[in-house]
DNA sequence: GTGCGATTAGAATATTCATTCCATTTGTTA
DNA sequence: TAACAAATGGAATGAATATTCTAATCGCAC
C-alpha cells in the first residue's frame, strides 16, 4: 500500500511479508502463511488455483499483492519466479546482465576487470558442470576408455586445446592415444585405422567445425564406441555416440574460457586411471 | 503428433526433441534448438514471448508442442515448470553436502568424485589467480601486444593446450599469430623471423619442456618483447621477460586442469582488444 | 442493540492469452 | 515449367485469467 516496491529479491520479500504480517487484516495474514509456506505453487499457479489451496477468494489473493506494495498479482509473481530461475541457474540472467552493461563502461575495459570477469564466468561454469553430469555417464564414458584398444581424440578448431590437454593426460597415463590433428595430410587418413576395437573421444562447439561433422559419423558408422562432448543435444556429434556429456550455456567461440570442459576431460582420464587398478 | 506423451520429465523430452530434430521442418527445427538452450524461457514465458525470442510467429510454437505430441504450448509447457520446481526442491545446501560427503567417502575413486575433486580444486585455483594476478602486470602485457605484429606463442608438452587456445583466440581477433608447435621440422625455424618488433608469450610449467627452456633465451637474446606464464619465479622462461604471470600451487602435471592459465591468456586476449579501440 | 468503518466475497469486466483457421509461400515431383 | 503437397505467417476466435466493483458482512465502540 505504502511502499513503493520497484524491483524485489524473493528473500527481501519474505522479510516484508513477515514484518508485516501482524498489521494485515486476518484474511490477509492467512494468505501471508500460505504464500510463505508454498512459493512454488504462488509462483506457477494462476490467481484462482492459489486461491483454492489457500481457502481464500481470488479477490483477497489480489488485495494481498496490492498491500504487499504491488501494483497486482502478478507482479508479486515475477518475484517469487525469480526464486524458481535462481535455484537452477545460478544468476544466468544477472551475469548476462552484468557482462552487458559492464562492457560498456569504462572499467569494463580495463584488463584487470576483463580478468575479473571471466574468472567468475568460469567459476560458474564449474558449477553448472558438476550439477549436469552424472555419475552414470561418467561410469559409461571410463568403461568404454577402459576397453579401448588405442584412444582417438577429435577436436578441432576452439576445442583442439581440449583434444591436446586429454591427449597429454592420457600419454601420461600409459594410454595410446592418436590425436586427430590434420597435420601432414588428411585428417581421414589419421583415422584410417580406428574399429570397433577403440575409442573416440569428440568435442566440438558451436558453431560445429565442419570436418568435425564430416569424420565423426564414419567413425560412428565404423562401430567405434564414442564419446561425446558438445554442448546442444542437437550437435551434429551427438547421434550415434555410447555418451553424451553436454556443456551448456558456452559463450561465443572468442569469449569461452574451456574450463568446463578442461575440467571433464581431465576427470574423465584419472577417473579411467583409478578404476582400472 | 503419434506419440502420446502423457507424463513426462524434462529429460526425456530433451532427448525425445534432439531424436526428432532432423525430421522436423525447418521452423520447427529453429524452435528446437531455441528450447533446448532456453528452457526456462520456455517454463516462464507465454507464447508471444517465446516466439518473439526465438524469432518465429506464435502459431509455430504451438506447431510445435503439437509435433511433440502434445496438446498444446501449455502442456509442453508443463514440463519445462517441473525442471524447475526439481531445481529448487533439493536446496543448495542438500547439494553442496552431498558434494562433501561424497568426497571423503570410500567412493572417492568413482568417477563423479574425481570430476567434483577437480572441480572444487578448479574453483580455488581461479581464486588464486584472481588474487595474485595485479593490474600492472595485465596492463604491461596489453600494452606489449597491442604493439607487436606478430605474436609468437611458445607452450609445449603439458602447456600447448594453453598456447593453442590462445592463438585461437587472438587470430579469431585478427592479430597475427605464430605458433611455435615445431610441426614440419625444428621449432628454431618456426621463430627464427621474430624481432624486436614482434612480441612473445611463453607458457611452461613444472617440469619445464626441454625446447621451451632452450629458445626462449634465444628470443629474449634477439629483443623479443616477452610475456611469461609460469609457476615459479626461478622457471627458465622468467630471466628476460618484460611481464611474468606466476601462478602458484600448479599440481602434478597429470592432475592440472589448466583452468587458470586458460583464464589468463583468455582475459588477455579480450583486455587487448576492448584497449585497441 | 445501534451505527460506523473496515473488511470481505462474489459477480462483472476488461485484458491477456493460447489456439485455430485460412490465404500465401515454399519446396518437390512430374 | 506446371501442379501438387507441405509448411508457414498472421489474423480471427474463443477461452482463461487478473482485476475491479459493489453489496453484504463483520468487528467494535458507544
Amino acid at each position: 500500500m505504502n511502499k513503493a516496491q520497484g524491483a524485489m529479491s524473493y528473500d527481501e520479500l519474505r522479510g516484508a511479508i513477515a514484518q508485516r504480517h501482524r498489521a494485515l487484516s486476518g484474511r490477509l495474514q492467512q494468505i501471508a502463511e500460505f504464500v510463505l509456506d508454498h512459493p512454488t505453487d504462488v509462483a506457477l499457479g494462476t490467481v484462482a488455483e492459489v486461491a483454492q489451496r489457500s481457502g481464500v477468494p481470488p479477490s483477497a489473493i489480489v488485495r494481498f499483492a496490492h498491500a504487499l506494495g504491488f501494483g497486482g498479482f502478478t507482479e508479486m509473481q515475477q518475484v517469487f519466479r525469480s526464486r524458481l530461475v535462481a535455484g537452477v541457474a545460478p544468476s544466468y540472467k544477472a551475469r548476462l546482465a552484468r557482462m552487458k552493461s559492464e562492457e560498456k563502461s569504462v572499467l569494463g575495459r580495463q584488463p584487470a576487470a576483463v580478468l575479473s570477469r571471466f574468472v567468475s564466468e568460469a567459476q560458474s561454469s564449474l558449477v553448472t558442470l558438476s550439477q549436469s553430469v552424472h555419475a552414470r555417464e561418467l561410469d559409461a564414458a571410463t568403461a568404454i576408455l577402459a576397453k579401448a584398444r588405442d584412444i582417438y581424440l577429435l577436436g578441432l578448431g576452439g576445442s583442439f586445446p581440449v583434444a591436446t590437454h586429454l591427449a597429454y593426460v592420457l600419454r601420461k597415463l600409459g594410454r595410446r592415444v592418436v590425436l586427430l590433428d590434420g597435420t601432414g595430410g588428411s585428417i581421414h587418413e589419421q583415422s584410417h585405422a580406428a574399429t570397433g576395437e577403440d575409442a573416440l573421444v569428440a568435442i566440438s562447439f558451436r558453431n560445429y567445425y565442419p570436418d568435425t561433422a564430416r569424420l565423426f559419423p564414419e567413425l560412428v558408422a565404423r562401430g567405434v564406441p564414442t564419446i561425446s562432448i558438445t554442448d546442444s543435444l542437437l550437435s551434429p556429434i551427438v547421434e550415434g555416440a555410447r555418451v553424451v556429456f553436454e556443456i551448456q550455456d558456452m559463450p561465443e567461440p572468442a569469449l569461452r574460457t574451456l574450463v568446463a570442459p578442461m575440467c571433464l576431460v581431465q576427470a574423465m582420464a584419472i577417473g579411467l586411471d583409478l578404476a582400472a587398478d
